[in-house]
DNA sequence: ACCCATTTTTAGCCCAGGCTACATTTGGAG
DNA sequence: CTCCAAATGTAGCCTGGGCTAAAAATGGGT
């Protein structure tokens, strides 16, 4: 046993978590080596380590993968460039993010936890959802 | 606009992130095991599988990890329940779930989209953001 | 030119969460 | 009571994302 098929509904949804969790990290690393760039001019394994809280070894495997699927670009030794779809994807979650963040701030939430939250609420949020963030911040405060 | 990025803080986030993530799979289980439950009443691996669309291999490793961390009982071939912990949990998780999906009704999300995204979104608010969208929920349509 | 601190790489380990293939148990129909 | 389908368990493999320890490269300062 074990066919996954026959699951109308609920399975879609998880597939669709699941999905977008393989996008999560590369949408975060993205992201931080554009800000990182834009803090310092250029952006190195060690600036990610620190601002993830993780140990270097693991951010140079993870730009590894990065690399293979095609986001960023590094020589060995040297600093992390996004490429042109690692760019299109940082802005988008950049974007994203920027947007679930002045929504919860509309809302009334706290700037500490409105950052915390928006930075866990930001890969989860459809189009629609977002457009109706924005809607509301605009409505509210715009 | 600006995202409030500060170095220490930074890092500390996403330990709680990753800390997020490890419960978000008991919180999605056990959620799905008291929905299975109630619909009839006793819950088999194989039904997990087919929710989650994942293989009973997957589900039953998963249980393991589950079992081993209190979250549910099991005997061999027999069926999954969970224990006095998985139930203050799966309790918790429905109405997480429940507070956030009507929220994205009241937003103007449609059924579809808020079901989907509530189940994305459900894991990383706070109780501060949802409490937030509580108040909302009632102030627009409660 | 050389040394040394910083950075990156490599090797090797761990756990979670996927899978297939195959073995075993259970329980219901005949 | 027997047999078979369905469910569960076991073995073994893969990837991702964590880690430490130690080696190699880079680059700046004296």
């Amino acid at each position: 046993m074990g066919l996954p098929v026959n699951q109308p509904e609920h399975s879609r949804l998880h597939e669709r978590i699941r999905a977008d969790h393989a996008t999560e990290v590369a949408e975060d690393y993205v992201e931080a080596i554009d800000d990182v760039q834009r803090e310092k001019g250029i952006c190195r394994a060690v600036d990610l380590a620190r601002r993830f809280g993780v140990s270097h070894v693991t951010v140079s495997r993870t730009i590894g993968r990065l690399t293979r699927d095609g986001y960023v670009e590094t020589e060995p030794y040297g600093p992390i460039r996004l490429t042109t779809k690692g760019k299109r994807v940082a802005t988008q979650a950049r974007n994203r993010h920027d947007i679930v963040y002045q929504f919860l701030l509309a809302l009334g939430v706290g700037e500490q936890t409105a950052a915390i939250d928006s930075e866990g609420i930001e890969h989860h949020v459809s189009r629609e959802t977002l457009r109706a963030m924005e809607r509301f911040t605009r409505r509210d405060q715009g």
